[in-house]
DNA sequence: CTTTCTTTCTGAACACGTTCAAAACAACGC
DNA sequence: GCGTTGTTTTGAACGTGTTCAGAAAGAAAG
């Protein structure tokens, strides 16, 4: 965030140095694109673009945060006008993998340090606690929408497991190199398919034990 | 590989800059530690390491394959120690966790290029395909052993589930910062428990649509 | 207008991974 | 011994992300 940079001509430069860097990753990927070369590209001095990101990883970041902000009346839209939970799911992945389509060679630079939950740029870190929080708010409010009957002891975890789940099929669509990622479509309807299926079938009697399995490990993996 | 250096001198200098290297990625971690550093421990000139090793990277492949070779043995004395499927996924895990334990920081490198299948040091990259396919067989040899009755449509595609189910436990080791990694302990049980009750009851007629879609996803995820 | 203070910007410098021309060494035929 | 050929080692140099002392540009006060 080009932040605590009030002046015009600051906001001005800020800006420049972002979109600059932007272009640059789309165009040449995040590692072939050198610090030097986006400052070059916005006409400032090297070190300028320090002034207003601590480092290349904190433009990425960046952008993240703006993705997030843009993407959400979208979602907004999507789940107006669609109805029901595997739908519902659908759209709202669908949302995402659209929005990024332009960025794809951006966000390959999740997978340098996605797994890492240390690093800034990890979808799981500390750092992006914030987005992951409104992010997951989204599949909560899907859930209690749906009408369905969703056990009582699953429902507390069901956003933080369904917010992995849309993060498995971004990663996934980010390796995709079938073309127009047609795998990653095939992926997305067939993935929230089983998972709409295992929703209702989580609240027979006859799954108990097994959901109750699935609650432990969700527990483990999950906690803190 | 200190390879094709064949002069028993050679050698030597090749096994002096790993063992350094790996000293110290140890002691300090992947990130921390220099080719400077490597060199200097082993009493060389900077660029010497690099006539062993075309890159950083490349010592911790080594160290990926060398430890593979000197699992082997423990493996099948640990297979031949224990008997039944669920058992032996454990314990094969447990042997690598064991095996791997004095070096969780070294592993650690895994976390920042791990999920790219493009990465050379990825468990998914092309170059490791030799230790995953040995890996790879050991899950077959399981399967076939444990006298269990496998539908045989799921069973080419096991020892491939099984082993990303092992690297998924892996994964959460590595970053597991509880006490003596005891949720990794906890999560090993109860995964492979589930596993194999999965797996039994994935022959039952009643299961054989869920069987059919879970045999979709894996070949939309598995295939080239 | 001059002085002072803050914000914005510069470019040289640092440590890193990596490359490479050339030096040192070793082995062999003479 | 000497020269030739191939292996091993060196250390300076390159391009990278990042840091930092201070220059430049504004803004506020006198």
């Amino acid at each position: 965030m080009p932040s605590a940079k009030n002046t015009p001509k600051a906001e001005e430069t800020g800006r420049r140095i972002l979109d600059s860097a932007l272009d640059l990753f789309r165009e040449q990927g995040f590692d072939a694109t050198t610090m030097r070369d986006i400052a070059r590209k916005a006409e400032v001095a090297t070190g300028a673009a320090y002034y207003y990101y601590p480092a290349k990883d904190a433009i990425v970041a960046d952008f993240y945060q703006r993705s997030c902000e843009e993407m959400q009346p979208r979602i907004e839209a999507a789940l107006n006008r669609v109805k029901g939970l595997e739908a519902r799911l659908r759209a709202l992945i669908a949302v995402k993998l659209a929005y990024f389509e332009p960025n794809r060679g951006v966000l390959r630079s999740l997978l340098r340090n996605g797994a890492d939950p240390r690093h800034p740029l990890s979808p799981f870190s500390p750092d992006t606690a914030a987005i992951r929080a409104i992010d997951m708010a989204w599949f909560g409010r899907i859930l209690t929408d749906c009408g369905m009957r969703i056990p009582r002891d699953l429902e507390p975890h069901l956003p933080g497991v369904l917010w992995f789940f849309q993060m498995g099929v971004i990663f996934f669509w980010v390796i995709d190199d079938s073309p127009k990622q047609a795998r990653t479509a095939r992926l997305l309807d067939l993935a929230t398919k089983s998972v709409a299926f295992l929703l209702r079938a989580a609240s027979l009697p006859l799954m108990r034990p097994l959901r109750k399995t699935a609650i432990q490990l969700i527990e483990i993996v999950a906690h803190p």
